[in-house]
RNA sequence: GCGGGUGUAGCUCAAUGGCAGAGCUCCAGCCUUCCAAGCUGGUGGUGAGGGUUCGAUUCCCUCUACCCGCUCCA
């Protein structure tokens, strides 16, 4: 199976379309056609179904510590800037930055400065923070890094005076401020960059706005509001469907990675004590949902992180990855993230930004020894009024993506296989498997031939259906064309109207899976389908 | 971000410094009583801009998008 044969049939059968195609496309966005919107819709609908509307508040779900409730918000994409200092995303924003691929440690790339030096027949560039010690740093290093001692501090032949790392182009003589080794710092990149845009009228700085880079901070900010207007206890999950934004370095592969995409978040806030057991419940129940709506397990990863990948305080992160076929043999594409958070999100938004690097956490300080970026001052912790417990929840993530699903329901359920035509001859069929609850059409009515007033009564069928789910009429061409038409959509069901049908008021439903056909009466044909598709 | 490749009809692909072609699809009609290729007819195209030229889809430049590899992936 190869990812172009999908793109294609995304494209003929109106899935996807490139952005703005005519005017030759746009990097990194992508259209939903008339039936990628239903797909992406059934797709949203079942997720807030499942966690959202149709969730039992009043039993205690497998895997879980105890019942909890769920609500929904719906928030707006720009938001105070305040928000994104607090939550780490602007200090991300502005600047290049450099890793460090021994030490894993992250520099602004303008404010490391170095120096040439040579010794024992080598020259390097060695770098430290910028600052008012910066000479006496990078001197020690080079010391060290020559394995000299300072008595022969003589043997360094410096070669001019300290200058920006942003002056040097190749990286592989610079030696990085924590590490051991040369070439260890990666190219300058911006990342997590948000899209800017301005409020109001003027478009000073003091306008500036940014579209949010995820829907989880509208979450955060209406925590306090969500809880005084519905009287919920803890444990309670506020769930949000929303578009974000991303200037991706680098979108590619279809839409997976796309600068305009849509989240489908949930924030659970709990008892710190319980947080771990939460974790694994909405970790292991995420899985299970990829899996109820027909994705191949084999196809799946439940990736965790490994301890050094992982803040302080969080207790664990885990990817939901997917193998997509536009990805190497053994490479998977991630879904969904979900992540136990501690209270680093709500305590941020009270006090302002913490520093990640603290243990316990701490706000982080500018260089007047004040916060940083100031917080809310708002009290968002949480009294429990039976036992009078007051505490800053801790909060679970299940962060996923709306058009990876999407992506991922298309390539799992996409399918050639052989079926025979009207002469028994095998003839290769282009098939998507949807789940039933997915497909962007639920059922085709067709009449088998178009004459002997079959269309009339199918065009009442197919007015009769019309009022519970998406179907689709056809009447033209042959009716085996018309099968794998919509085959080709992921339809499930195509319910045709035959001779017999003018005797005795049955019609015949063919499964798009098996090609089987059971004959019905025509009026427990809206009940059938909508059995079969609620499973 | 770097290197390479590609861009011709809805799809898959031809051809050409001088009227751009096929198959499939699609549409209309005929035929047709259950799984796409029966008949007739029809619609429809050189990614964008600039240059060279009498004339550019073809040669050159720029842009843009997609694909592959590397890098990266909050």
């Amino acid at each position: 199976m190869d990812m172009d044969s999908i793109v294609s049939l995304c494209k003929r059968r109106g899935f996807l379309f490139q952005s703005s195609e005519i005017y030759g496309g746009l990097q990194g966005f992508w259209d939903y056609g008339p039936l990628g919107v239903e797909l992406k819709r059934n797709v949203k609908e079942a997720w807030w179904r499942d966690m959202v509307s149709c969730h039992d508040d009043m039993n205690t779900l497998e895997g879980a510590p105890s019942p909890y409730s769920m609500e929904g918000l719906d928030c707006t994409i720009i938001m105070h800037p305040q928000v994104w200092k607090c939550s780490g995303h602007y200090d991300l924003f502005h600047d290049f930055m450099v890793d460090c691929k021994e030490t894993k440690k992250r520099y602004r790339h303008d404010q490391l400065n170095g120096r040439w030096v040579e010794a024992k027949d080598k020259k390097v560039f060695v770098t430290a923070a910028a600052g008012d010690d910066e000479l006496e740093v990078m001197t020690k290093r080079a010391l060290k890094f020559y394995n000299l001692r300072n008595k022969n501090i003589d043997d360094l032949k410096w070669d001019g005076d300290s200058t920006c790392l942003t002056e040097i182009e190749d990286l592989s003589q610079v030696l990085g401020p924590d590490a051991k080794e040369l070439g260890t710092l990666t190219e300058p990149r911006e990342f997590n960059l948000m899209f800017k845009t301005y409020v109001g009228a003027l478009s000073g700085e003091e306008g500036a706005a940014f579209l949010r880079p995820e829907t989880a901070q509208g979450i955060f900010v209406n925590f306090k509001n969500v809880l005084d207007s519905t009287r919920h206890r803890l444990p309670l999950g506020i769930a949000q469907i929303g578009k974000s934004f991303r200037n991706e370095i680098t979108p590619r592969n279809f839409t997976f990675r796309s600068r305009e995409f849509e989240q489908m978040e949930i924030e659970f806030f709990c008892h710190p004590d319980e947080s771990q057991k939460w974790y694994q419940f909405w970790r292991d129940r995420r899985v299970a949902w990829y899996n109820e709506l027909g994705i191949d397990m084999k196809k799946m990863i439940l990736r965790e992180h490994t301890p050094d990948e992982l803040a302080h305080y969080s207790i664990g992160t885990a990817d939901i990855e997917y193998q997509f076929p536009f990805m190497a043999e053994g490479e998977f594409g991630e879904l969904e993230g979900v992540s136990h958070r501690g209270d680093f999100d709500l305590r941020s938004h009270m006090e302002g930004k913490l520093d990640e690097k603290t243990n316990p956490l701490e706000v982080q300080l500018g260089e007047d020894g004040k916060p940083k970026w100031k917080g809310s001052g708002k009290d968002l912790s949480y009294r429990d009024n039976l036992t009078n417990e007051k505490y800053t929840p801790h909060v679970i993530e299940p962060s996923a993506g709306a058009d990876r699903a999407t992506l991922a329901f298309l390539c799992d359920a996409y399918r050639v296989d052989e079926q025979p035509d009207d002469k028994g001859k095998m003839q290769k069929r282009e098939v998507l498997k949807l789940h039933p609850r997915l497909a962007p059409i639920k059922a085709a009515v067709f009449p088998l031939v178009k004459k002997d007033g079959m269309p009339e009564v199918a065009k009442d069928v197919y007015l009769k259906l019309k009022k519970d789910f998406k179907v689709f009429y056809d009447e033209k061409g042959a009716v085996g064309r018309r099968y794998r038409r919509q085959d080709e959509a992921g339809t499930p069901y195509c319910i045709t109207v035959d001779g017999q049908t003018l005797d005795d008021q049955t019609v015949t439903i063919r499964d798009r899976d098996t090609l089987e056909q059971v004959r019905v009466k025509i009026d427990e044909v809206s009940n059938i389908v909508k059995e079969r598709i609620e499973g």
